[in-house]
DNA sequence: AACTATTTATAAGA
DNA sequence: TTCTTATAAATAGTT
């Protein structure tokens, strides 16, 4: 499609076939991959060459599609059930698939999507699950911010003591040799811990959160 | 890919979402149709949009295609295969088990609950995640109150010119008895708006929501 | 594999 | 959904 146009029937010359083949293909796969992530799409594309040779693509796995695939083609014609197992086989999936159905809604409306089929009451109830939710995940955040802190102040404490060991056992050194070069001169690492809480150790919360911990009240130095 | 690049991620907004979609699935599918037509290649694409709903693509049938892969895989490792039919089953029954235990994960977690796995990078995402959901649910739930306000005044119209015509045949009748007994007052109905108005019927959002609406304001009497 | 002149695909906006 | 249009991306032919 470009220096020339091209006509789109089988390609006769071999090796040009299996060139453009292969351009080709590279670029279904990427666009395959790029509907599946943009719009959260779940697709699985097999591809035989004319020499039979196979590649395949997914957005999850090729089988696991598949197997969706036959599953929708069950339910769209869900009569003439021959063996007994096989019914019982589909009323099980059938549970499932209900199930997911179920579960797949909710998500979205607690997405925000697909709220046009509620009434006021449910969409109270949702928005106090929400907001449930939500606090329960600031609060986590919170702590989980907390945490980061004590971390960073337990290796800092760490970091101390063994300086403080290091400083001591230099000393002894030195006054068993007696001599004075090649002295360590033990710098407290007391500077460190104003490093961490004046700059890029505080979490940034670009996403617009309230829930804001200040490092470093909490750990007076 | 055009007026402006954008990023391979998953697009926020539902129905751009829908849109890109059905652009690239018609885009995708063309490929798919040229690249098995200029190299005589076997394909099939199987398309599953974020709600759930199928879409097809084969040079010669998804089927047929399905099993010529399936083939390709037995011959890759030719050993135990019990029944091709309850391997399928089986597969199928933990494939949707999986898919429903992570939807009830999620849902769990969007609740507020089971948060103990995420690091902070997820629990961000997943509050981004709920606010979006409770924005899109309150925006939704003022829309409801508007409407209910409409379907109130509506109603009260309608009662109003009800009364109109009844008071007015209410006048004929008496005009053409020539009595005046057992007249009933022409009282308005106007009296009702302001009941309406000043007490119950404005729902009372207990649930500390911020999208309050005032009715009445919108439909001045 | 790389290059590049063109053709195609498509994002944003009606 | 469909159309338009400016621009990004894909790719046919060539090196």
């Amino acid at each position: 499609m470009t220096r020339q146009k091209i006509e789109i029937k089988k390609i006769d010359n071999t090796s040009a076939r299996q060139v453009t083949f292969s351009k080709r293909r590279r670029g279904l796969f990427k666009k395959a991959h790029e509907l599946s992530t943009l719009c959260d799409a779940d697709i699985a594309l097999i591809v035989f060459s004319s020499t039979g040779k196979l590649s395949e693509y997914s957005s999850s796995s090729v089988k696991q599609v598949i197997e969706k695939y036959n599953l929708h083609l069950q339910n769209l014609h869900k009569f003439d059930q021959p063996s007994l197992e096989l019914q019982l086989e589909c009323s099980t999936h059938a549970m499932l698939s209900r199930e997911i159905a179920e579960k797949t809604l909710e998500l979205r409306q607690m997405r925000g999507e697909e709220l046009q089929g509620l009434n006021l009451e449910e969409l109270k109830k949702l928005e106090k699950s929400l907001k449930g939710g939500l606090r329960c995940v600031e609060e986590t955040k919170h702590v989980n911010y907390v945490f980061q802190g004590e971390k960073i102040m337990k290796e800092i404490s760490d970091l101390k003591k063994r300086e403080e060991h290091l400083i001591e056992e230099n000393l002894r050194l030195k006054q068993q040799r007696g001599t004075s070069d090649s002295c360590v001169k033990g710098k407290s690492l007391d500077s460190v811990t104003n490093i961490i809480f004046s700059s890029a150790n505080v979490p940034q919360d670009n996403n617009s959160s309230d829930t804001c911990l200040k490092l470093g009240l909490a750990f007076p130095s």
